[in-house]
DNA sequence: ATCTGGTGTGTGGTATACCACATACAACGA
DNA sequence: TCGTTGTATGTGGTATACCACACACCAGAT
């Protein structure tokens, strides 16, 4: 009955984790897929809702509104009676996220120019210039997560929390792609090259520019998937075999 | 037993309706709230999850999940002990809405002026030049009709179906809005002219061109209502109050 | 009259049971 | 031997029951 309140009234205190076992779980289920290597064939892409629930030690019900979640977004599809699958995107459904992440991108670094205080620029310089084509060429799964790092960067910079959360939704389907595309040393080298011009058109308050070069970059990738898909059949996030 | 197979088997036989209850009562309930006139005022927010299954004459389940995929959607919130509420949006949120909106249109119009066909072109023609001026003034909500659907045929000449999807969802709120802006004359006006300049861009073939007329154009839309949002309190699909 | 505390009621969250259908496989017939 | 058909089993879909908490309201004390 007592310890309702532990301290005096005036404590404003933690508003306690009240994170559903809904919610918990999507995010454990959207990990678990995002690093199990989805494009690696012979991963199993079957989940079973009962066994889940089983391994969690909980019921159906909210694993179902996880997966139901997971299935808005794209990541899984559910089929009436046949069971969950986690979907491997088709090249054309690859080629369409790279479109929409780069509409999404472009935007947000024409908004960069216009907003993004000093302080952020220099953050976005120091991310462009982390890497030299050399270090990029030599370490490239590394290089591909600062990569990374810095398109969440610019899509920050925009102040748009809505253009970068759609854009996150997507980023589990290009992730892959991109890692993959990064490891042809050309593209290692021009993608350093590219975004030290980004971060200058974006130093340089030019909106246009800005978004006109994040638009090339990242079309690139798309010319390059475009070109190239065979290739990346059975591509993986870091892949070691024998 | 017999009836499984009313005809000969070599007929491949309708997919039969498939659609699950769930689906059935997500395309309802959002029908329901588009033409809801969610930005008047003293429209009750609330919504009953038992209360809604008992309507339908179905369990709570379908509606809950129903209600989940709305509420990721953003069309609604749901509170832990407390209810559904429908979203009404803010200032700040339709103004990020805009901006992505703006973002997916324009880089649409970009592959438009690349792929749409002259058949689709033509339509893009005929749809903006069926109001000139003076009828745009004159029938202000029909114009926002068809302003939509100019829009909407924009996104779908870009033939890239993510890139329509996203912005169907963001549709719902910023169809209020749009229909809101246009009252003002001077903007139907405009926005006629407008798209004009934005279909000439396409048939001439011209990918920077349309981006930039169809980015410029939206932003416009930004500029309104971030100059002007206080007077849309209140407003509603279509008003009719005596 | 005001404040305090308990209690009733309604909400979304979760657990559980059952359903209809899809599939695989065994049993049977030609 | 091959094809057909019945049947067992497993899946997601749905229905139902119960839980914990939020909130409003009222009784009692001050």
């Amino acid at each position: 009955m007592a310890d309702t309140a532990i301290v005096s009234n005036t404590v404003t205190l933690e508003p306690v984790g009240q994170s559903s076992l809904t919610d918990r779980v999507y995010a454990k289920l959207r990990e678990a897929i995002l690093d199990a290597r989805i494009y690696d064939e012979a991963t199993d892409l079957r989940l079973d809702e009962r066994s889940l629930a089983g391994q969690l030690g909980i019921s159906r019900t909210p694993v179902r509104e996880a997966v139901a979640r997971l299935a808005q977004e794209g990541l899984v599809a559910v089929v009436a009676r046949k069971g969950v699958f986690i979907v491997r995107k088709t090249r054309d459904e690859i080629l369409e996220t790279i479109t929409v992440w780069a509409a999404l991108e472009s935007m947000a670094a024409r908004l960069a120019a216009e907003l993004a205080t000093v302080r952020e620029i220099d953050a976005l310089k120091r991310l462009a210039a982390a890497y030299d084509t050399d270090d990029a060429r030599a370490h490239v799964d590394e290089y591909a997560e600062a990569n990374i790092r810095f398109h969440q960067a610019i899509l920050e910079a925009g102040r748009c929390a809505m253009l970068k959360d759609i854009a996150d939704g997507l980023l589990v389907h290009v992730r892959a792609v991109k890692s993959r595309a990064m490891h042809e040393a050309d593209r290692a080298v021009r993608s350093v090259a590219d975004h030290r011009d980004i971060v200058d058109a974006i130093a340089m308050r030019d909106p246009d520019l800005a978004g006109e070069r994040v638009l090339k970059h990242t079309m690139g990738l798309y010319d390059h998937v475009h070109a190239r898909w065979d290739e990346f059949s059975g591509i993986s996030a870091a892949a070691p075999s024998a």
